[in-house]
DNA sequence: TTAGATGCAAATAGTTTGCATTTGT
DNA sequence: ACAAATGCAAACTATTTGCATCTAA
């Protein structure tokens, strides 16, 4: 019988990738974080749930992941480590706050036709977009 | 006499920043770079130019300048490093190629009214942003 | 069964820091 | 004049690699 995965998980065998112990755990590390995450921070919590698997895993998971599209690296103002996003439906749209580091997430960004336009014009095949904004959060204001 | 620099040093002085000879060149191998560069590049084109130039120096020059908004850290593929690119308006529109990493600038995004209609409804004051698209290429294609 | 993935530890980057010295204003 | 910035080299930290072993399909 077929087992429980998460999509994202279904995604990976569908790309002829095996679904390990590790790549599962770094998997619902990510999907449970609920947003911006620096690869420390994973490698902490998948350590804390299973301290057997290995660092190199953790980052070669994270790789993995980047190149199918399910993650994407960031960089949200140090420099130094990149902070992952789950990139939902292929896109990610959020607003960082120049001054406190914020970051506010929204919905719709309305880039659907933009994208079609694009395609066309340029001869592109888009999959995906990450759309951020620099600002000042309504606190800091 | 006030000399001739680029407005973007200015704006580096008017955050009351020295000009100095390390900031000046790195800004300068940024601007004429047009586009998107790795620390290591910018190291090795300021090392050309003058090599008692620190490798410090451009890192701190690089920091100062991501934190005043003249720069911004991106992510093109590989890890380990992040990919420099000037805001030059305020805003940057680009399409990586996810197969051959080809960047693809692209004028006009409309985003004019979007960040309108955040800034009233989040409460938000919005100065930049980056848009960046995934997919192939017209050669990958 | 077997290609693919793993964990380990060592190697490799890439970046930052401390400090005496220099420089822009 | 003097706070700010520099260059150097050493210290750090984050990530990658090689390889023998293990495991999902």
């Amino acid at each position: 019988m077929s087992e429980e995965f998460s999509p994202r998980a279904q995604r990976l065998r569908d790309a002829g990738h095996k679904l390990t112990h590790a790549r599962l755990t770094v998997l619902s590390v990510l999907e449970e974080s609920g947003g911006h995450v620096t690869s420390a921070e994973v490698l902490e919590q998948v350590n804390e749930r299973d301290s057997t698997i290995g660092r190199a895993s953790v980052f070669r998971t994270l790789d993995l992941l980047t190149a199918l599209s399910i993650i994407r690296p960031t960089f949200i103002h140090t420099s130094l480590t990149p902070t992952y996003v789950l990139l939902p439906d292929g896109h990610h749209h959020h607003i960082i706050c120049t001054n406190c580091n914020r970051v506010i997430e929204f919905e719709e960004c309305g880039l659907g036709a933009m994208a079609a336009e694009l395609e066309q014009r340029l001869h592109v095949k888009l999959s995906g977009h990450l759309l951020e904004f620099y600002g000042l959060c309504d606190r800091c204001c």
